[in-house]
DNA sequence: GCGACAG
DNA sequence: ATCTTGTCGC
């Protein structure tokens, strides 16, 4: 339930060592279902404003498998770090825990904008916030960062496991007919057939589970600060 | 040296 | 991620 303190400069840190501290937490990851009955779930998604200089986290929380949504929070904080393929973590968590704080309602499992052991070091960012935060998480992102695959099926539910080698990282799945596949990983806490399932139960109609589309909606509008809103 | 490369 | 209008297709 609670969450760990984020002090101030506790990811601010070089790139050097956050591939060593992504060497040292990816041995923390749980590969297995570790979660009881899933009664809510949520979604978090980062956008930026003011030319990327500011970080905004959205975060939604929704009843499952109904789906309907019980909360949302959001949190915005200066970016101090840049992107680079592989570190995401360390650009996005920061704003994503802090939003984290503000929930009241602490869902049984969390959906990511992003990569879970799919990644070069097996610590995308969805598994490296479920290790922080002890939370069964899944990683759902929009496109492939490392492994390969074989051609997918048309039809929606159709999956062909994501490769490195001969470990199987994740799943590239088609969530709807007549779009790209995402790419869904273990994030923490939760097997590869358990966070597929997840993330079907989650579709309704459009190539992103809702609770990623509602947070993406949300971290895209904001009334006061960036843009105007869309 | 030449690509690839979550968001 | 973000900058941005119209447009092609079911």
């Amino acid at each position: 339930m609670p969450l760990p303190h984020v002090p101030p400069h506790a990811w601010e840190v070089s790139p050097e060592e956050a591939v060593a501290i992504q060497m040292q937490w990816r041995e923390r990851v749980i590969r297995v279902d570790c979660l009881g009955e899933v009664r809510t779930i949520a979604g978090v998604d980062v956008g930026f404003e003011d030319e990327g200089r500011v970080a905004r986290a959205a975060v939604v929380v929704l009843d499952f498998p109904g789906l309907v949504m019980r909360e949302q929070v959001l949190a915005r904080r200066p970016v101090t770090f840049p992107y680079v393929p592989g570190l995401l973590s360390f650009r996005e968590a920061p704003v994503i825990l802090e939003a984290l704080a503000r929930l009241r309602l602490w869902p049984d499992v969390l959906l990511v904008d992003g990569q879970g052991i799919a990644h070069p070091r097996r610590l995308g960012i969805a598994s490296h916030l479920g290790v922080w935060c002890d939370l069964p998480t899944v990683g759902v992102a929009k496109s492939r960062l490392v492994g390969q695959h074989a051609p997918v099926a048309e039809a929606a539910g159709a999956w062909q496991p994501l490769y490195e080698g001969d470990e199987v990282i994740g799943a590239a799945l088609r969530t709807r007919a007549g779009v790209r596949p995402v790419y869904v990983s273990i994030g923490h806490r939760v097997s590869l057939e358990t966070a597929i399932d997840l993330v079907m139960r989650c579709t309704r109609g459009y190539r992103l589970p809702e609770p990623l589309r509602l947070a993406h909606h949300l971290a895209s509008v904001v009334e006061k600060g960036g843009k105007e809103g869309r």
